[in-house]
RNA sequence: CGGGAUAUAGCCUAGUGGCUAAGGCGCCUGCUUUGGGAGCAGGAAAUCGCAGGUUCGAGUCCUGCUAUCCCGACCA
């Protein structure tokens, strides 16, 4: 490619809206365009890369036996009736009616119109395993699109889904998925973790997320300083477990006049003590019923472990009348002791390891003090329902967490039979038997990837990519192109690069040097190739390594196999 | 969905209620220049987000709407 014709346009300045490094640069290198919150047009140096990345998967997944497909962007409401949840999944799917106002939406994920796919194909156990895939662009309806291709409503993603016969050769195709997204995040030239993570609203009880480590990452990470141990903060666990207090020197309870405190910063300020000292009541409407929850002061509630505890569909705060209607007191007072009404309790590890702890008392304006678990209330369910935090013990050895932020760019989920049995999704085993199969999802965010690679990789003059997923490999910056020889030795060498399968890109726009140095670097393309006059004259031309910044003068005969070289130790190719 | 902010040319910005809405980047023409976003001269490009209102007069004040961004909640 010729820069002269490439459709692109770079910018010195950043639009307001762009506020992460991956938005900015891709905006400013023309890689990107706005069309509306969440949504983007990718232009053709962000096609390339993501060209790259997507052949990068498919490469891999076929080495795994996955197969791809191509499923339909619009599905019909029917399929996520069936599924239950077109009742479920909230406003993020968008819905709308066609000419014959049939209910369809824009698919958010695509477990649904797989399942029934499969379903109509599916008889014999002979005919497992199944791993099918695709790379589509999907729809979700954020309620907050943010940081650019990070987090947009459309965004690419590949999905595949594995079908097997039972649990164990499920979680077979589980572990190969592992591999082959380790293969692929390596190939990319990323820096990642895999770690333990929650499942979330789609079910199944085994998950992974592959998280490329990056400072602005929206994910905490906990990882152990000494073992493989990794997870998600929502998912990480420390060694914990209720205890047994001792009833010397329980206090009495006692009723404190609070007017006005309400949260437990505010409260313990009043009271001069500890935010630990207080046991924090918050009402939950977890599958329709009220619950309420408890966790000692200085912590907070872990939702998600909240809803594994519950084996819930879904967790979500109550509103004030609830809360007024359980309690009897406006927000702020709640607590264990003396609830206006009978609702289930649950509470974390933490409320049973302190004496004398401090809760509302279910009246407004008043705080109950002297308040001990097992004499005073007790909990239907006790549970993990905390965070684990950097410093805590690391649950499988004697070491400690450690924390990173991390980009999720991909996750793999063992599934079960949750969408299988509700979609009859069925083979008949040995004996005649009929069995719904047993599933597993897999995403890999590909825009995701890709903004990840650059939040992962920049500095202050531009992005520094991969060369595995880089636009383009190399650029040559012929900087004289008044000067014959220049045009002529740029020319030459882009056909030798070319003719070597380097994907190359060439500079014949008539501009200055410094310029399109600048424009080089920004773009981040691996390697630079300058061909000045002078050193031209001297039969040398210019290699910089952008990465490093190392910039070195070689023989015009040497630079063609130096390159080369260069890049396929930079895309971890065997030579 | 709660809180905060912004909206002036493709992009970044300036613009006390008062004359023809200003500058930079980018773009076009010409000259000059050619190793880190050059210089000079000229030029095109704005229904000042939309709709009302106040006023002799609104980019500027008021009301409503819309869009976008940020924090939180949410997030297969």
């Amino acid at each position: 490619m010729r820069i002269s014709q490439l459709f692109y346009q770079t910018l010195k300045e950043v639009p307001r809206e762009a506020q992460v490094p991956s938005h900015q640069l891709m905006f400013r290198a023309g890689m990107i365009q706005q069309l509306a919150a969440g949504i983007y047009n990718y232009l053709p140096l962000a096609k390339k890369s993501l060209s790259k990345i997507e052949t990068i998967i498919r490469e891999e997944l076929e080495k795994k036996g996955c197969q791809e497909v191509l499923l339909p962007v619009v599905q019909p409401s029917e399929l996520w009736e069936k599924s239950g949840r077109w009742g479920y999944y909230g406003p993020e799917l968008l819905r709308f009616k066609d000419r014959k106002n049939g209910d369809f939406c824009l698919g958010p994920t695509h477990e649904e119109v797989i399942t029934d796919m499969v379903a109509k194909q599916l008889k014999s156990y002979k005919q497992l395993p199944w791993n099918l895939f695709q790379i589509q662009s999907k729809f979700r309806d954020e309620v907050r699109p943010r940081f650019g291709l990070m987090r947009g409503r459309e965004f690419i993603m590949k999905d595949a889904y594995s079908f097997d016969i039972d649990e164990e050769s499920s979680k077979v195709a589980y572990w190969k998925m592992y591999d082959a997204y380790t293969a692929i995040f390596n190939r990319c030239g990323l820096k990642f973790r895999a770690v333990d993570a929650a499942t979330g609203n789609i079910g199944g009880d085994m998950s992974h997320e592959f998280q490329v480590l990056a400072q602005s990452g929206e994910d905490l990470i906990l990882s152990c300083d000494s073992c493989d141990y990794a997870a998600n903060s929502e998912k990480a666990v420390t060694p914990r477990s209720s205890s047994e207090l001792s009833t010397e020197g329980m206090e009495a309870m006692e009723e404190i006049h609070t007017p006005a405190a309400k949260t437990i910063e505010e409260i313990a300020a009043l009271l001069k003590r500890e935010e630990a000292d207080f046991i924090k009541s918050i009402v939950y409407i977890i599958d329709e019923e009220p619950v309420l929850v408890l966790i000692r002061g200085d912590l907070d509630i872990n939702e998600s472990k909240l809803q594994t505890a519950l084996s819930a569909n879904g967790v979500f705060l109550a509103d004030d009348a609830v809360v007024q209607d359980i309690t009897g007191a406006s927000t702020g007072f709640a607590g264990p002791v003396g609830l206006k009404k009978k609702v289930r309790i649950i509470a974390d590890y933490s409320v049973t390891e302190k004496q004398n702890m401090v809760s509302g008392s279910n009246k407004t304006d008043y705080h109950t003090a002297g308040v001990n678990y097992g004499r005073d209330y007790s909990a239907d369910i006790l549970a993990d329902l905390s965070f684990a935090q950097p410093g805590d013990s690391c649950p499988k050895c004697s070491g400690k967490l450690e924390d990173h932020r991390g980009i999720e760019v991909g996750q793999v989920f063992y599934l079960g039979t949750k969408y299988s049995k509700p979609m009859e999704c069925n083979y008949l085993d040995k004996d005649g038997k009929s069995h719904p199969a047993v599933m597993g999802c897999y995403g890999i965010g590909v825009g995701r990837t890709m903004a990840a690679a650059i939040e992962q990789n920049h500095d202050e003059d531009g992005m520094i990519w991969p060369a595995a997923i880089a636009p383009y490999e190399a650029v040559i910056l012929p900087l004289q192109m008044n000067k014959e020889e220049v045009i002529e030795a740029a020319d030459d060498l882009y056909a030798a690069l070319k003719a070597e399968g380097v994907d190359v890109i060439l500079d014949d726009r008539d501009e200055r040097a410094g310029f399109k140095f600048k424009d080089a670097d920004l773009i981040g393309y691996p390697v630079q190739i300058a061909i000045g006059a002078r050193s031209l004259e001297a039969g040398e031309l210019e290699v910089k390594i952008r990465k490093t910044g190392e910039k070195k003068n070689m023989a015009v005969a040497e630079v063609k196999s130096f390159v080369e070289a260069y890049l396929k130790v930079e895309k971890g190719i065997d030579q």
